[in-house]
DNA sequence: TAAAATTGAAAGTCAAAGAAAGTCAAAGGC
DNA sequence: GCCTTTGACTTTCTTTGACTTTCAATTTTA
């Protein structure tokens, strides 16, 4: 009955779509307390869903009046692929990268369900059985490939 | 006594029958335990039983809250797809030969025009460049791991 | 009274325990 | 001899709790 992840996930969520704001402002206490579980349950859903490869970003302070803030990347489809690629895209990638990089495509409204789905499958550990220096670099070749060609479905 | 794997396999598919979704989910543990058998026996099952030829598609969690999901292919209006899922696909693929394939399923527009980019984009060889004899063998698993989870979205 | 120490209120870290599912090889039945 | 069945072991994902760090406000102290 483990949920518990999801429910925080979809709350947080839900959260920054009702806001105006391209961010939301929680207490990490005060949400723990909501959902009855330990504090470092919130950290573990901002670690797992909340990732900059997924388009978000998260900024914290501790002490009196500490907060934790989470931003969700803009709309700007263009924009936010020619980031993703300059920024940090290595030459060699596991499977869990390369998942959150095509599930924040995903949130961005960039890709559909379908296309989402055949693409996780693609980059799995289970497609590409292959020896492992090797595989994590054809995986990041192409998660790149991906983000490059969807830049060019840009500018036409 | 019927044997224990063709009970499962068709208390499964009664299930995927009763259900308004192509798919189900099932706990593993739970499944067994109704069984009075292994966990892995239902592992067998879905091996043996469930597998793509025969148009099943599965997907699966670990871990706390984990599931296991059994989709069904509405093969009937799925023509193309169920075709060349029984048929074998072998186990190295030139680039010409997945460009054909992938080109097909434009055609039958079961891919839009953006997805069927991205797709030849992946399975060519300047994506894919690793020495010969693997790089096939890579392609070919990716071709098939596409129209494998095509699969899932074959329902009506 | 200004610097320094204290305190309490957050958030962070990390490792252990728990909860599923997967793997694989050996043993059993026809 | 091939399907089935079982069980021990592994891997992955989640939850919890004890301990640490940081910050701001308050109180002490020179």
């Amino acid at each position: 009955m483990a949920k518990l992840s999801d429910m925080i996930e979809n709350f947080i969520k839900q959260m920054l779509e009702e806001n105006d704001n391209n961010y939301i402002i929680i207490q990490r206490n005060e949400l723990a307390n909501y959902f009855r579980c330990a504090p470092s349950q919130i950290n573990y859903v901002l670690e797992t869903r909340f990732t900059y490869e997924r388009g978000y970003y998260i900024e914290s302070k501790r002490g009196g009046g500490g907060y934790v803030r989470i931003f969700k990347a803009g709309v700007d489809e263009d924009h936010y692929l020619s980031q993703m690629l300059s920024r940090k895209m290595g030459d060699s990638m596991g499977q869990q990268v390369a998942y959150a990089y095509i599930d924040g495509l995903l949130e961005q409204n960039i890709l559909d369900e379908k296309t989402h789905n055949i693409l996780k499958n693609i980059v799995s550990d289970k497609t590409l059985n292959i020896q492992l220096p090797l595989r994590d670099e054809v995986r990041a070749n192409i998660v790149k490939s991906i983000f490059l060609t969807l830049i060019k479905f840009c500018h036409e």
